[in-house]
RNA sequence: UCCACCGUAGCUCAAUUGGCAGAGCGACCGGCUGUUAACCGGUUGGUUCCUGGUUCGAGUCCAGGCGGUGGAGCCA
């Protein structure tokens, strides 16, 4: 028997015998010499059958395979700069070939196709090579994301998905039936993070979060993945550190370990090679009066078509505004200090200055929108009370959140950090339904 | 919820003023020793999204509906 081994580890066996079992992804011939190219989950490469070695009868097996496949290869490995594929320069000569399954003929074309198509074909669709590398960046996003934390004295406490109440009240939920009483699917696990880190010190969860918007753009999905760091003892001051810190290692680890694979996105990683500490800081203020004066000029942001538009002090910036003020930077960008009334109910206010409170917002630049969102806690009890008064909120459903509050209440902060944004923003791509093997979108839920 | 655009072969699209339903790719057959979405020759391919209307005649014009995409607002 030879050894099965996995494409992306072909360098170690060249002038070596050995196995491979994966799927056709293309076919081309020339007479009697046949190129398979073929992927096997960690890589692709191509197997060259030719005909006076492989012999007429396997050879003819060869000149029948379908796109998709399946198959068992045996043949030695060698190293041909000619060679495509990833990580590429090596291939397989054929000697043996196995049919797993003739595949059917197989829908997906190699040629451009619309959205629709491609999206009903979700469950194909993974397996083009893009798909592929957007999913292997997307994994080395989150092991850099529970890395960092975990080495940082985080303690990993993952927060409920079935909830009775609005976290933040202001965005629509899906509602579902609990045993005959309505609940919720999450739409952040903050609220109990802040129970946590009464325990815990510093925590974070992560997993899929819910939000029933009649978003329909690229940024928004319906289920999307989010990692909520919360640390005790911590001013924003203090918060912004950590987010430039962990934002950079995602970044710098993506790039590393995910050369090939950027490659094959043909992603231009000269802006994230710059993503290190520290990232720029505005204040709302700042950015309102930039924002303005570049309305005033008549300036136009792409991909937007209409003129930036003014704003009055304590209006929240729209999607061109965001891309605007990322435009003024090449990394990351914190804006911080919105006005109260634009953010949520917890957020602790300025001393001095009530209008606005400690928020920051942590924007990526090429138009990719706001990645982080997060803030200083409320940590006063009676200031939060009054807080959920004047928002309208049912006071019981906050019960258990203010009485954090009256033991041993500390400063505390906490932000959120969305996996597809930053994914998307990392590969390049220009939808984030592409960072997410099964994209929940508006009007969309199969497959 | 609002605004814009789209729906013709498996896929991507074309079809002039309302006048025979087309091409490329794919698939299938044959040829070729270095292909990278190969190339050459042949074969195959239709509920023109649905319903109704105008007309001698509708893919095309009109009305209504369905589906999709992009954007706004809101957010990560």
């Amino acid at each position: 028997m030879t050894p099965v081994i996995r494409i992306q580890d072909a360098g170690k066996y060249v002038g070596q015998t050995v196995t491979v079992r994966g799927w056709l992804q293309r076919r081309t011939g020339k007479g009697k010499i046949n190129f398979l190219r073929v992927r096997d989950g960690s890589g692709i490469f191509q197997a060259v059958a030719f005909r006076p070695n492989l012999g007429d009868e396997k050879f003819q097996i060869v000149k029948n395979l379908t796109t998709e496949s399946s198959i068992v290869l045996t043949g030695e490995i060698r190293a041909d700069e000619r060679a495509p594929g990833v990580p590429g320069g090596y291939e397989m000569d054929l000697q043996d070939i196995q049919v797993v399954q003739i595949a059917e003929p197989y829908p997906i074309a190699p040629k451009e196709h619309g959205v629709e198509f491609l999206l009903d074909h979700r469950h194909l669709w993974l397996r083009s090579n893009r798909q592929w590398a957007i999913a292997r960046v997307r994994a080395v996003v989150v092991r850099a994301i529970r890395d960092w934390l975990d080495d940082h004295g985080f303690l990993n406490v993952d927060t409920p998905i079935l909830t009775p109440a609005a976290g933040e009240g202001t965005t629509t939920l899906f509602e579902i039936d609990y045993h005959g009483t309505p609940a919720y699917l999450a739409q952040t696990g903050q609220l109990y993070n802040e129970a946590t880190i009464f325990a815990f010190g510093k925590v974070y969860c992560f997993g899929p979060t819910f939000r029933a918007e009649k978003s329909k753009t690229r940024r928004h999905l319906q289920e999307f993945w989010m990692v909520e760091p919360e640390i005790a003892f911590c001013k924003l001051e203090e918060l912004l550190e950590i987010e430039e810190e962990f934002v950079s290692y995602i970044v710098q680890t993506a790039l590393e370990r995910c050369r090939a694979e950027l490659a094959l996105l043909e992603r231009d990683t000269t802006l994230l090679e710059n993503v290190r500490p520290p990232f720029p800081r505005i204040t709302y203020d700042e950015a309102l009066e930039r924002i303005n004066r570049a309305a005033a000029e008549g300036v136009t942001v792409p991909p937007h078509d209409e003129p930036l538009p003014a704003l009055e002090w304590g209006s929240d910036f729209g999607a061109p505004h965001e891309t605007y003020i990322a435009s003024l930077f090449d990394k990351p960008v914190f804006v911080t200090h919105y006005p109260t009334v634009c953010k949520a109910f917890y957020m602790e206010p300025e001393p001095g200055r009530p209008e606005v409170c400690r928020s920051a917002d942590l924007l990526a630049p090429e138009g990719y929108g706001e990645i982080i969102g997060g803030s200083e806690r409320m940590s006063d009890p009676d200031m939060l009370v009054e807080a959920i008064h004047k928002h309208n909120l049912p006071e019981d459903a906050y019960d258990w959140y203010v009485e954090l509050r009256r033991y041993g209440s500390v400063p505390h902060s906490g932000f959120g950090l969305g996996i597809e944004r930053t994914v998307g923003w990392i590969t390049g791509i220009s939808h984030l339904r592409e960072a997410i093997a099964f994209p929940r979108t508006l009007g969309r839920i199969t497959p």
